[in-house]
RNA sequence: GCGCGCUUAGCUCAGCUGGUUAGAGUACUUGCUUGACAGGCAAGGGGUCACUGGUUCGAUCCCAGUAGCGCGCACCA
């Protein structure tokens, strides 16, 4: 170390390099750092893909902090640690993002043709799908980019296919005419967990549906939310207990504009509270009324087109499209209010209540979803995921946080079938082929003539479901498959359980008779300062890479994971949180130019040696607890406790104290006593880098670079330090509590009587017990300092305080006010007494002796015994001034 | 409707098997050009731990209920 440390750290300047050398030296491959294969035990991750339309946001940050965090760590234990990266092909998303780009040129994908917009798409993909690979970089992010898959890979395309034929074959997938959401919008089909409902202010029209048997009888009324939907309506349900329409049951009634007659049928579904009792059921446009017309084999006849307008396309009778002349190809809300209007014209619209209603939206571009009958592939999920309740509940996979596990079995036990075919381009495309009747499903083609494939995609989830193992070239039985599979841990955010990890654990079961990993970690959700989600229209957004350019990617990773502490379902972002990272990142800078200043020409590998004073014992201490400590957070997932031990260890113990106190030999005149405390800085501030390395990568390899001797390449392979139980010295602890208090003590006097920073000043100690006074002279610029056991006549004009076992009296000739001193002393007498007080009260309660814990007991008489002390030191001093 | 989470200093949050004078950062007040650091140092003020009961010798912590906030799930037209 010859050159000068910087008094700022700047992050800007040594990151991007770092990374580079890291990444070009093989170090993020998991055998290292021998580059030979070895038996040491594999941990493996595999990231949640990022979608390649993505870029870096907070989300990203937060999840892949934590992800290297772990990845770090385990490396350093000496794993053969494995972090898989990659992106996914976002089938929907991506495809809206190049039809947007053709739009601006006037085009549609239509216009392309299927083949050239694909290609269209890979063109994209090869400009801009590994932004968001590089951005992790920025971050720090560990991975083995050698090892980097995409969801649509040639590889990943053959484990798709192996999925859909085998569960094909199996029985457990089928297609079938269903009613599925359907999104106008993005025009194709998605699965129930895609629709996010939303509780909206509507209305309940109450129509009538008149002329029993054609006769002109007033009918009866139906109550509805949807109106439109009317044209395809093939009956009115009621209840088979509803003695109400007992005269009407099997009787037609009319349907008013359109004319058709239509049966009541008797159905249970219909309550008879709800409404008239009375329900207009349209097969084509409901699930329930799909179940009553099945049920009741009525006719479905579907009146929108998949745009979400008006068809009347299956109306069979002309005379019923006349009646409803000039809705056809009308919006669907629009065709609503002009519907009401026309009932309302002809007198059959009864009466219009207020009502709050439950919509389904498309949670990728919000549009309202339709229940549509369409023919769809199918997973028949019940016999899949009766394996995965059974790994969560036996405990096969751990969900971290505990809570995860009610929601996850909950949801396992009441699911129904998985629709996965989407009327989309840009995906996995289905192989199956038909010929006139014929189905044929398999990998390749089929042999012969005239056969047409499916032209839909799978859910892009039905390729991230293979994911763990998909990465490793399942369904080829590589050497990385046998090595790495299952996986350790998966971390991802608690949204897409459903979407993404559920499924991962049913795939992973079914085709590699394994769970795909044993611990989900389920990160929080990163939210603005006020608990909002961050989006770009409320423009509350943080960008990740511009923390990253500001403050660097350490600050921002180490906001992280001091964030998520307690675990709770957010974290709140907040600039000033980024901050305090960031002058974090800037004491450790500092601190280790201290420690190089004054220490960076000791040998490389320091040895703690020679002789071993308080200050050292003490932080030699507190520094193998935090090792304990940390590495035991860490193994239990609590990141963020580990995090703050770390900083309050760095900052509050060693920075604060220690360096102050090493202060007095460092500038001193006693060359082995300077050798000593060198040799105790360098350890220290080793095997604090090596800790805080997973947490902040940057900053902590290019100090150790400077400390460290030729032979160490890199920190990110240095081995994880381990506590060592001898150096853990309670007694030192204790002692240095006792001078801690005593510093404590004259400073604040020193300040409540503005004594200046400069002056010396004279203190008396009045103790049995010793203190370093070396360290107190030091610590708080006493000039002249005396002990004394005991004082027979307490020192007039000096302020005083006591603390545990000790008085201490600081001379102030002139400046102490006896009045304002008594009250100083009053108060703090007061506030001692209170605490005495219970503590007394405790003791005297029979039950609390008899009860309670023996060392409960033991504790409550000591801190008796020295608050009654410090009480008695007190009361003397406050009659000594009279 | 069912389920989950949260409620601790002005703000953001710790407090992980019940017992220290309930902590941190930030903000605030005061004093510091202290030979690592003003992105810093020192000192200080600030909390009936949402509310009501219960369990216990003892509850911020465990249990029940209430309220407020947030989030999932749900086919009742």
């Amino acid at each position: 170390m010859t050159e000068e440390l910087a008094k700022v750290y700047n992050p800007a300047e040594v990151e991007q390099k770092w990374y580079k050398y890291w990444e070009e030296s093989g170090f993020f491959k998991p055998n290292q750092p021998t580059n030979k294969l070895t038996d040491k035990p594999t941990f493996t991750i595999v990231i949640p893909p990022p979608n390649i339309t993505g870029s870096l946001h907070m989300g990203h940050a937060l999840n892949n902090s934590i992800q290297d965090l772990l990845i770090r760590y385990k490396r350093m234990q000496g794993f053969q640690a494995l972090w898989v990266p990659g992106t996914d092909h976002a089938g929907i998303a991506t495809q809206n993002v190049v039809e947007r780009e053709l739009k601006k040129e006037g085009k549609t994908k239509d216009d392309l043709g299927r083949e050239k917009f694909i290609e269209r798409i890979w063109d994209w993909k090869k400009e801009y799908g590994g932004r968001i690979t590089q951005q992790l970089r920025r971050l720090g992010a560990s991975c083995d980019w050698s090892r980097e898959r995409f969801t649509m890979d040639e590889g990943l395309n053959r484990a798709v296919k192996r999925h859909f034929v085998q569960l094909y074959k199996e029985g457990l997938i089928y297609r079938g005419k269903r009613i599925i959401n359907w999104c106008p919008k993005d025009r194709t089909a998605i699965s129930d967990i895609e629709v996010t409902h939303e509780t909206k202010k509507g209305s309940l029209w109450f129509i009538r549906y008149p002329g029993i048997e054609g006769s002109r009888d007033q009918g009866i009324i139906v109550a509805t939310t949807r109106p439109e939907t009317m044209l395809g309506d093939t009956a009115i349900a009621v209840n088979p207990k509803d003695e109400r329409y007992k005269h009407m049951w099997g009787k037609t009634v009319e349907l008013p504009l359109v004319g058709r007659h239509i049966p009541i049928v008797k159905d249970d579904f219909v309550e008879q509270t709800f409404g008239t009792g009375a329900v207009k059921v349209t097969p084509a446009h409901d699930p329930n009324d799909y179940e009553i017309g099945t049920r009741h084999n009525l006719p479905m006849i579907n009146i929108l087109t998949p745009d979400g307008k008006i068809t009347l396309k299956e109306l069979t009778e002309q005379r019923e499209k006349d009646g409803v002349a000039g809705i056809e190809g009308m919006d669907r809300f629009k065709a609503r209010e002009e519907i009401v209007k026309r009932l309302e014209e002809q007198g059959l619209l009864v009466k219009v209540e207020d009502y709050e209603t439950s919509i389904g939206h498309c949670y990728r571009c919000n549009t309202v979803i339709e229940p549509y009958l369409s023919d769809q592939w199918f997973v028949k999920i019940k016999p899949l995921a009766e394996q995965a309740i059974a790994a969560v509940e036996e405990g096969k996979i751990k969900l971290i946080p505990e809570r995860w596990n009610k929601l996850y079995l909950q949801w396992m036990t009441n699911l129904r079938d998985w629709c996965i075919s989407r009327q989309l381009w840009w995906g996995h495309q289905i192989p199956a082929w038909y010929r006139g009747e014929e189905i044929f499903v398999g990998e390749e083609a089929p042999k012969g003539d005239g056969w047409q494939q499916d032209p839909d995609v799978f859910d892009t989830w039905f390729s991230s479901a293979l994911w763990p193992f998909s990465v490793f070239g399942w369904p080829e039985e590589t050497e990385d498959l046998k090595k790495f599979y299952p996986t350790d841990v998966l971390v991802t955010s608690y949204d897409i359980i459903f979407f993404w990890v559920a499924r991962m654990i049913m795939a992973g079961l079914h085709f590699m008779k394994d769970v795909p990993f044993r611990t989900v970690y389920f990160n929080a959700l990163v939210k603005d300062i006020h608990g909002k989600k961050m989006s770009k229209s409320w423009g509350n957004v943080i960008d990740p890479l511009e923390v990253i350019d500001k403050a660097g990617a350490d600050a921002l990773r180490f906001t992280f994971i001091a964030l998520i502490a307690g675990q709770g379902q957010d974290v709140k972002l907040s600039e000033d949180k980024i901050t305090e990272a960031r002058n974090f990142a800037n004491k450790i800078w500092n601190v280790s130019r201290f420690v190089l200043m004054g220490a960076g020409n000791r040998d490389v590998q320091s040895q703690v040696s020679g002789e071993l004073e308080l200050a050292d014992r003490w932080i030699l201490s507190r520094l193998n607890q935090t090792i304990k400590k940390v590495t035991k957070d860490i193994d239990s997932y609590e990141f963020g406790e580990a995090a703050k031990l770390l900083y309050d260890f760095i900052w509050g113990e060693f920075c604060d104290w220690y360096v102050e106190i090493a202060k007095i030999r460092l500038y001193g005149q006693d060359e082995k006593a300077k050798a000593a405390v060198q040799n105790v800085l360098l350890e220290v501030l080793e095997k604090t880098l090596k800790l805080l390395h997973p947490f902040m990568p940057f900053i902590t390899e290019e100090i150790w670079s400077r400390v460290a001797g030729r032979e160490s390449k890199t920190i990110m392979l240095e081995a994880w330090p381990e506590a060592d139980e001898k150096m853990i010295d309670p007694a030192a602890e204790d002692e240095m509590e006792h001078l801690m208090e005593a510093v404590r003590a004259v400073r604040n006097i020193r300040a409540e009587f503005n004594v200046p920073h400069g002056s010396e000043i004279e203190v008396t100690v009045v103790s049995k017990r010793k203190i370093n006074d070396r360290y107190l002279k030091t610590l708080t610029k006493i000039g002249k300092l005396s002990f004394v056991e005991k004082l027979d006549k307490k020192p007039a004009q000096s302020a005083s305080a006591v603390a545990s076992g000790m008085e201490i009296y600081v001379a102030l000739a002139g400046l102490v006010d006896p009045e304002k001193e008594t009250a100083r002393l009053t108060k703090e007498k007061e506030k001692l007494e209170g605490e005495l007080k219970k503590i007394s009260a405790r003791l005297a309660d029979g039950n609390f002796l008899s009860r309670a814990k023996p060392e409960s007991v033991e504790n409550e008489k000591v801190r008796q015994q020295e608050f009654s002390t410090k009480v008695k030191m007190l009361e003397e001093r406050l009659a000594s001034l009279g």
